[in-house]
RNA sequence: CGGGGCGUAGCGCAGACUGGUUAGCGCACCUGCCUUGGGAGCAGGGGGUCGGUGGUUCAAAUCCACUCGCCCCGACCA
């Protein structure tokens, strides 16, 4: 295409207190505009790297078996009312009511509508197994959409859904969907990671995440670099080691407004490995002491999934239900019930809160002193040992790029979808849920591909694959070459991409500067530069994004040196 | 939802503390000339009424109140 054709408003300054790179690059390089919080248009260029994106999905998801439809964004309330999430979704979700009063929503994912559908069709083993995709409009009202096209309240999202009649079935639609989801990422020239994850309110079952390490994602994710462990922070295990054996005898000391570990630590010179840090959580039902090993923290998340919701206790609240002060809390003649981190060990003292202001317990031998549920509740941090083998973890941060869950029966259950099995019992579908997130694809590519000059494409989705750029349209002789190589290179079948090459000519009137500086902002990996100087030596000068590299190249040999020039960049 | 910050031309900013000419600068934009290997130069020109509402005042971009919007941190993120 013809760079004068089409819109691409970049731009020399951008607005004041964006911070995201990948916010700032598509911004500055014409690819997205904002329309207010959480919602973007995706200009000319933005679009065509979304096209791109969904092609390699389209082609990987048909490749499985999936075939592509597409569903309705409005849902009727009711089918969301039977799974239960319209309840248990809180403001995240928009609704709506239609002319006759009728309650709706705008579907935030398509898990309900799938399996209603499933309900109505789906009668025998014999429709089954079954992969359906679609590549459309998710909204979700975040509390806080944030770095641009990461989080947004609408978006656009490749979500498939597999129907299989047992376990067997879903174990192999699952693997089927996480080899291609290998394919996609690893195409679209991404690094990233399979981890284990929350499968939170999708289901109980197996899930695990794509994620695409870069300093501006949102999780934490846990890499064992010897054996491949990798989880989210959210469930990721780890071994730490404990401290030698200290004998203490079990006695009460003076701690005058010693509050935390690290105070008391200090105070009575013992390391803060052999304190059990005291937290008073209130649910529903009933308040707990959660306890840990006074250098760790409290993972919320595996906490959340023991006990259920749960909010630490206020000061106010730890006297009324302890009569204690916060600080001094500990386990010793507790009353209410105990959840214990597995970092605490049996057969060790340790020191605590003496449940009684401006005193702890030293001495206390957790197998004697106190009775607990002992779970595992702790964060796992940067320097503890894999679980698998050993060897240190690291923590790095990542994008969710995307996700897959195995679901089960937790929606087709609810809308009654069932089928008869070869002995004519009827059974409930067996459910997965699988996503991708275009928009965030994109971005964690910039996140990881940048340079000061703008953003570098991986060649699989950028928006063209060759720049054409005659430094001076006015001179008659480099217009006509830089048009010659443009008609030729166009006709051309890239087979990297499975398709013709897209070739963006900058035909614009402009100064051999301005286009340099667009050219690298908007950052097609391969720029054929035309000018004056190559002129002379009737050469023309070919030349890498990514790396800078340029190579002259006689102008009777282009054709063949820019294809190969294409080819072995990545 | 809690905490913080910011709203003046398309973008980046000054003016505000101490109220008072016609609200200014750079970039971008339009016209002409000139220039053509890293966001050129010269000349001329268009565009804002200062997020909104209300108040104080002879007088408000400036002071006060409320409100809306956006950004950042946290909570949340199905």
């Amino acid at each position: 295409m013809r760079y004068s054709s089409l819109f691409i408003p970049t731009m020399r300054e951008i607005p004041a207190g964006i911070n995201a790179v990948s916010h700032i690059l598509m911004l500055k390089a014409g690819y997205v505009r904002q329309l207010a919080a959480g919602l973007f248009i995706f200009l000319p260029l933005g679009w065509r790297v979304l096209n791109k994106i969904n092609s390699i999905l389209k082609e990987e998801m048909e490749k499985i078996g999936a075939q592509e439809i597409s569903m309705p964004i409005l849902h009727p309330a009711e089918i969301w009312q039977q799974t239960g999430r319209w309840y248990t979704i809180k403001e995240e979700m928009f609704r709506l009511k239609d002319r006759n009063g009728r309650d709706m929503c705008l579907g935030m994912t398509h898990e309900e509508i799938m399996a209603w559908i499933a309900s109505k069709e789906i009668k025998s083993y014999r429709q089954l197994p079954q992969i359906w995709y679609q590549i459309q409009t998710k909204l979700r009202d975040e509390a806080r959409p944030r770095a641009g096209i990461l989080r947004t309240r609408e978006f656009i999202m490749k979500d498939s859904y597999s129907f299989d009649i047992d376990e067997k079935g879903l174990d192999k639609s699952y693997k089927l969907h996480a080899e291609a989801y290998h394919k996609i990422f690893t195409r679209c020239g991404l690094k990233y990671y399979q981890v284990e994850s929350d499968p939170g309110i999708m289901g109980d079952l197996e899930s695990h995440e794509f994620m695409a390490p870069t300093p501006a994602g949102e999780d934490d994710i846990v890499i064992c670099d010897n054996c491949g462990y990798a989880a989210n922070i959210e469930v990721a295990k780890s071994v730490i080691h404990s401290p030698e054996l200290i004998v203490m005898d079990l006695k009460e000391v003076y701690t005058p407004d010693k509050k935390t570990v690290r105070e008391v630590a200090e105070f009575l010179g013992v390391d803060e490995r052999y304190f059990i840090k005291s937290l008073l959580v209130i649910t529903e039902q009933e308040p707990i002491l959660v306890l840990i090993r006074g250098d760790q923290e409290i993972n919320e998340k595996k906490l959340l999934r023991l006990i259920g919701e749960f909010n630490f206790a206020t000061p106010e609240e730890s006297i009324q239900i302890l009569s204690t002060e916060m600080g001094f809390i500990g386990p010793v003649n507790q009353k209410i019930k105990i959840i214990a981190d597995l970092s605490i060990i049996d057969n060790l003292y340790y020191i605590s809160g003496a449940n009684k202001k401006d005193y702890h317990f030293q001495g206390i031998l957790p197998s004697r002193d106190f009775k607990a549920q002992w779970a595992d509740i702790r964060k796992a941090k940067e320097g503890d040992f894999c679980p698998k083998c050993e060897s240190p973890i690291r923590i790095e941060k990542a994008i969710e790029v995307g996700n897959i869950f195995k679901l089960g029966t937790k929606y087709t259950v609810p809308l009654n979808a069932v089928f008869l099995d070869k002995d004519g019992k009827e059974k409930p579908i067996i459910m997965g849920s699988y996503g991708i997130g275009p928009a965030r694809v994109a971005a964690a590519a910039i996140e990881q591909n940048y340079d000061e000059d703008g953003i570098v494409w991986p060649k699989s989705m950028a928006p063209f694959d060759i720049e054409i750029i005659p430094l001076n349209v006015a001179n008659k002789k480099i217009l006509r070459i830089a048009e010659e190589i443009y008609e030729k290179v166009s006709e051309i079948y890239n087979s990297f991409a499975d398709r013709h090459m897209e070739v963006l000519l900058d035909d614009r009137d402009e100064r051999p500067g301005v286009k340099f500086k667009d050219a690298d902002l908007i950052g097609i990996p391969i720029q054929v530069i035309i000018g004056e100087k190559g002129l002379k030596e009737n050469k023309i000068e070919i030349k890498k994004r990514r790396t800078k590299e340029t190579k002259l190249v006689p102008i009777n040999k282009a054709i063949v040196e820019i294809v190969n020039f294409y080819y072995e960049t990545y």
